[in-house]
DNA sequence: ATACACTATGGAGTGGACTCCAGGTCAAGG
DNA sequence: CCTTGACCTGGAGTCCACTCCATAGTGTAT
């Protein structure tokens, strides 16, 4: 696949694409004899893991750091796992955060539920004074 | 309150808080007659609003139009609860967006576990073999 | 009254995460 | 071949959300 396959696929820009393997957010994507990226399966699977956990807001230094333990090959196998599992536990505390932030808009909401019924009928009443 | 002690209280430092106030982020903090900002409960709990909402993701763009409506006075209170409701929309996307990212996660998790224990067992076998 | 800590302002600087650009290369159609 | 459009690289530019700084004013304890 192409980098202009690649980026429509998944709503991310060539250039952003190309930044992400700079940075080594991805590993090295295979290039054609001319020297052309020409994304595998595998390279298509990294951009889809790494568009996943940045939208949901994982740093690109965690996502950097598994990269380069993943090309370290199989005696990473459990610090990649480790370092796994701490994200997910950092977002599991932003998502309870979040929640608690949807609560208190609930009750903001609904203080102006009320807030609009008083308007109501106030405007209610000023009808039948005319 | 002082802004060293709202600063501390809210885990904000006084540069965010005076800069949060000229963007208008917050409504013009009250002040002592020599024009030192002399924070009322109504500024502190503007701050403690914007921290919460910040922190959970709202953007500083939709926060300022909040400020913006709620100076405006009671005839803005419609437009404020609609921009509350779409914010605590936006939110929950985010919420469900970030649980199917843990979802992700927890299989990547779990093939490393699988891969782990088979890991354990060729050890095994090796040492029987030694 | 003076020292000293705290605060004010406007503006410059920083770091993260892209995004754009110039100048050159590659490859498929005519 | 040659044109044309997509792609390459290194580096500069942008935007956001602060953060830091120089200079100057405030206020309280001695």
């Amino acid at each position: 696949m192409t980098i202009a396959e690649v980026s429509k696929k998944y709503g991310v820009s060539a250039d952003t694409l190309r930044y992400y393997e700079r940075i080594g957010l991805i590993p090295p994507v295979h290039r054609t004899a001319g020297g052309i990226r020409d994304y595998t399966d595998d390279d298509c699977n990294w951009v889809g893991f790494v568009k996943c956990m940045r939208s949901a807001g994982l740093t690109i230094e965690a996502l950097i750091e598994y990269v380069t333990l993943y090309q370290q090959g199989d005696e990473t196998i459990q610090a990649r796992k480790d370092l796994l599992i701490e994200q997910r536990r950092l977002l599991l505390e932003r998502i309870e955060e979040m929640q608690a932030t949807v609560a208190r808009l609930d009750g903001k909401i609904e203080r102006y539920d009320q807030w609009n019924q008083r308007f109501r009928e106030k405007m209610q009443n000023s009808k039948k004074e005319t």
